[in-house]
DNA sequence: GTGATAATGACGGCGGGG
DNA sequence: CCCCGCCGTCATTATCAC
């Protein structure tokens, strides 16, 4: 989640540099692999992709190949990509990770496309639109996804040759599909183990009356129709709202085992949450703001497969207000300050400086502010969440009341060597844990001897405390997390909550290989559940420098969420 | 080296008004 | 329907003190 920043990238766009780093990040267990694709990023073998392409093969299967064989064995790779058009009676464009392509695609959803990229470029000089358009056209002829093309117009400028642009695109494959693509020793079929069905989010019942959801647009742009944040944010239900969906319906490929639960940033930028969803097998989004939960806002996005039916809240229920948290700020609370709730609890608080500068601007005024002032005071009180803590001081929230926010244990993540600073930020990227457990409650009728759970990106163990909150005991637990102090906090904390259970901690999970997961699900039969929340850092609105969407250095991590859920569908599938 | 501190906007959803 | 202002956002980077 965090602490896998290499810190030493440019500003300057180097795409060799940069995809090398990101495949090494991707691609760790097998170096000779890496040194192949490496190879692949270069432009040398460009000449040879070309000319596979020309012949009529996808992109991806050449790439693939050319990978496996290593691009000296032009013979090989071409014996490989007719067996596989033989074997496959489908043409060889179609062999996709991501069945919804643009390919099929009408005139219409082309065009808005072809809108998207020029709003994308509208940072840089346009030196010749006609001629981005056709390299557009070009990628989307070679089988490229509409976003894969504008992509990588868009990293390597609209200057480069097509050769830069499908060798940017091919790496950027590679690295984050050749895992689910590849299993290193047992071949299958590139496509996905559960077939993606043709799908339109279900409609559901509500409270025993139908309510259609998403199915009034136009077929012409469905897959393109951004999805709508619903309002107010409430998924499925929330315990303190009657308004309650009952019932959906999941696409096949979505059914357990195991179950899944996926979380990150709700408002995320467009079309991440369309191709998250995608990915994880069509399933629609949960988003549910935690101020329905606690008394602090956090707006997220969960795709499950979990029932929805007879969920419970713990209990008991947290303060549900900035004043029944915080009891003692009453006395200090101006009357002119309106919130009852606190914004999203974030890795970063306000500064001293901030505080004083606050203080001094009430303080010089005779009874209320004027409005200029308050308009100012309420407005960095927001952006930083500061309470009222003395006459006329605010203050941001101290890290132990970020845990009672989010639903931890006090001093979960005190102590054990870890900063002050690094507490703010394991917390601000952690579950809200009453919101979860709210989710993941109907468990415990359907597993009441406990569960073996996969937890990745696992943080400070949200999951885990919400559980064991909820009295589901926890068998045994694979947990993966970068950030050491993370991982001591977990392992902390399950020592000192007497787990019966077996806690297994790893702390990558570009290296959880099929075998290793195999080798897990062996010993103990397998995973119950497969939870993770994974990086936002390129997602979340606050971030000023790299909000890259899900391509981005550390979200790009997701399609690890996913390529391992698959895997793990797969082993359970055949046993 | 680590930890604390402070400065650094862009972007999209929403709702009101035309 | 469009326009426009309001609001909020699991952050990154440079710098300083130690």
């Amino acid at each position: 989640m965090d602490g896998n920043s290499s810190g030493a990238e440019s500003e300057s766009f180097d795409w060799n540099t940069e995809d090398e780093l990101e495949i090494a990040n991707f691609q760790s267990s097998n170096q000779t692999l890496h040194a192949e694709v490496s190879s692949c990023a270069g432009s040398s073998n460009s000449k040879l992709m070309d000319r596979l392409v020309a012949m009529g093969f996808s992109q991806k299967m050449v790439a693939r190949e050319i990978l496996e064989n290593g691009e000296e064995n032009e013979e090989s790779i071409v014996n490989a990509l007719l067996t596989y058009s033989a074997l496959e009676s489908s043409p060889p464009e179609q062999q996709q990770i991501d069945s919804n392509n643009c390919s099929s695609e009408t005139e219409g959803s082309f065009l808005d496309d072809l809108s998207d990229i020029d709003s994308f470029s509208d940072n840089e000089e346009i030196t010749n639109p006609v001629s981005d358009n056709d390299k557009f056209s070009s990628l989307m002829n070679m089988g490229y996804t509409a976003e894969e093309a504008s992509i990588a117009l868009e990293r390597c400028g609209v200057d480069s040759s097509l050769a830069e642009l499908t060798d940017f695109i091919t790496a950027a494959q590679m690295a984050k599909a050749a895992d689910a693509l590849l299993p290193p020793e047992e071949p299958r079929p590139r496509n996905l183990c559960n077939t993606q069905k043709k799908r339109r989010f279900n409609d559901y019942e509500v409270l025993g009356r139908k309510k259609q959801m998403g199915s009034e647009k136009k077929i012409l742009t469905e897959d393109d129709e951004p999805l709508r944040m619903p309002n107010p944010m409430i998924g499925f239900g929330v315990p303190t709202d009657s308004f309650t969906i009952v019932h959906r319906t999941l696409p096949e490929a979505a059914f357990g085992p195991p179950y899944f639960y996926y979380e990150n940033v709700a408002l995320a930028p467009k079309g991440v949450w369309n191709t998250i969803s995608r990915f994880l097998y069509d399933v629609e989004p949960e988003f549910v703001d935690s101020k329905y939960f606690c008394a602090a806002a956090r707006k997220r996005g969960y795709v499950h497969n979990l029932p929805i039916q007879n969920r419970f809240p713990l209990v008991p229920l947290p303060p549900n207000t900035i004043q029944e948290a915080f009891p003692l700020t009453r006395k200090w609370w101006p009357s002119w300050d309106p919130r009852i709730k606190l914004n999203c609890l974030q890795t970063c608080v306000g500064s001293a400086k901030l505080t004083e500068r606050i203080r001094k601007a009430v303080e010089d005024c005779i009874g209320d502010p004027p409005l200029h002032v308050q308009k100012y005071v309420l407005e960095e009180c927001r952006k930083w969440n500061l309470v009222w803590v003395g006459r006329n001081k605010v203050a941001p929230l101290e890290p132990d009341e970020v845990e009672m926010l989010l639903g931890f244990p006090k001093n979960h993540t005190r102590g054990g060597g870890i900063s002050r600073t690094d507490r703010y930020k394991s917390l601000g990227n952690s579950f809200q844990v009453d919101t979860v457990a709210y989710h993941l409650s109907v468990l415990k009728d359907l597993f009441p001897g406990g569960i073996n759970l996969l937890s990745l990106f696992s943080g400070i163990g949200g999951a885990e405390v919400a559980l064991h909150c909820l009295g589901i005991p926890l068998k045994n637990v694979v947990s993966v997390e970068k950030s050491e102090v993370n991982r001591n906090i977990v392992r902390s904390w399950w020592e000192q909550t007497n787990q019966r259970g077996n806690l297994i901690d790893l702390d990558d999970v570009q290296q959880l290989n099929g075998d290793r997961l195999e080798q897990f699900m062996d010993s103990f039969g397998g995973f119950d559940l497969v939870v993770g929340g994974s990086p936002c850092n390129n997602l979340a609105g606050s971030n000023r420098h790299t909000r890259d969407g899900l391509e981005g250095k550390e979200s790009s991590l997701f399609y690890d969420y996913f390529r391992i859920l698959d895997l793990v569908k797969c082993i359970m599938s055949r046993n």
